[in-house]
DNA sequence: AGATGAGCCTGAAGGC
DNA sequence: TGCCTTCAGGCTCATC
């Protein structure tokens, strides 16, 4: 399921197709995902110009000139597929929820099996108001205001292993379980490491890390494990780039010497060198 | 405040 | 082949 790098590659998909456009029929194949969805969902934004389509965190945001933003979060398994509506249909699947049919002649298809994702819809000066928005850290990829300091300080908050700090959307947003371990891996940091016991330089390479691990991912297209694939229905292969997610028991890829390691934190598995990640 | 477990779902993979 | 168990990229809620 998509991380951030996952959902800002469907992001930057859909803005092209969506900016300057409007939805002429939105079709719902089942009456939830996660929750219901939005009552009158189609009546709400049918044509109503679209004017932006951005990201925060893991979730899509889709904000309409009569002043909604439709919140799209993809879930686990969740996948859009873009298709041309002159070019011959794909095959639609079973788990195919939603379809949005635009007005410059795209079908946005919404497919994913688990069913966790949702959409929601809401007032766009509202935003931040909102659960989960109004309490979410600052953005770990493009938030130009998070530096070493505001991380540093934020972590000193809280007396908990790093890597549950990583994936605690409060403290920091848009880390997955994918990408803390393996930017825990690239900062030499042990998952295990409580955040107050980090030092500020500790903490900006850490951040460095992190931002860099998700450019480096995004520029690859994603990474592709089960369900992840481009709107377009290219694979990403950041997954080949991986140093210790999914590596239990082989040997770490920089200190030639022990074996990655796999522990569980909070139901979530971890993967760390216990060599050279102190 | 922090830790833990359950729950929302399907499907792939591995063990026998 | 087939059945069973385990696990999975997210997030929320309840409980201790």
């Amino acid at each position: 399921m998509p991380e951030l790098p996952e959902v800002e590659i469907v992001c930057q998909a859909l803005k092209p197709v969506l900016e300057k456009s409007s939805f002429l029929k939105i079709q719902l194949n089942r009456p939830n995902l996660r929750y219901p969805f939005p009552s009158n969902l189609e009546q709400e934004l049918v044509n109503h110009p679209i004017t932006i389509v951005h990201r925060r965190a893991k979730y899509i945001l889709i904000n309409f000139s009569h002043g909604l933003t439709l919140i799209w979060h993809l879930g686990m398994s969740g996948r859009v597929i873009i298709e041309d509506l002159d070019a011959p249909s794909l095959k639609s699947g079973p788990h195919d929820h939603v379809i949005f049919m635009t007005s410059h002649n795209h079908k946005v298809t919404y497919r994913d099996p688990r069913r966790f994702g949702f959409l929601r819809l809401i007032a766009t000066h509202q935003l931040n108001t909102l659960a989960p928005f109004s309490t979410l850290g600052p953005d770990s990829f493009g938030d130009s205001q998070l530096n070493a300091s505001l991380f540093h300080e934020r972590l000193q908050y809280h007396n908990i292993p790093i890597k549950r700090a990583l994936l605690d959307q409060k403290i920091i947003a848009g880390i997955g379980n994918i990408y803390a371990s393996e930017a825990l891996w690239q900062a030499k940091l042990s998952p295990l490491r409580l955040t107050n016991s980090l030092t500020l330089a500790e903490t900006g390479l850490l951040l460095k890390k992190i931002q860099d691990v998700l450019e480096r991912a995004i520029a690859a297209g994603g990474s592709t494990l089960r369900d992840h694939v481009h709107p377009n229905g290219d694979i990403g292969y950041f997954q080949h780039f991986f140093k210790v997610y999914n590596h239990k028991d082989k040997i770490c890829s920089r200190c030639h010497l022990f074996p990655i390691i796999k522990i569980i934190q909070g139901t979530r598995s971890t993967y760390y060198c216990n060599h050279c990640q102190k």
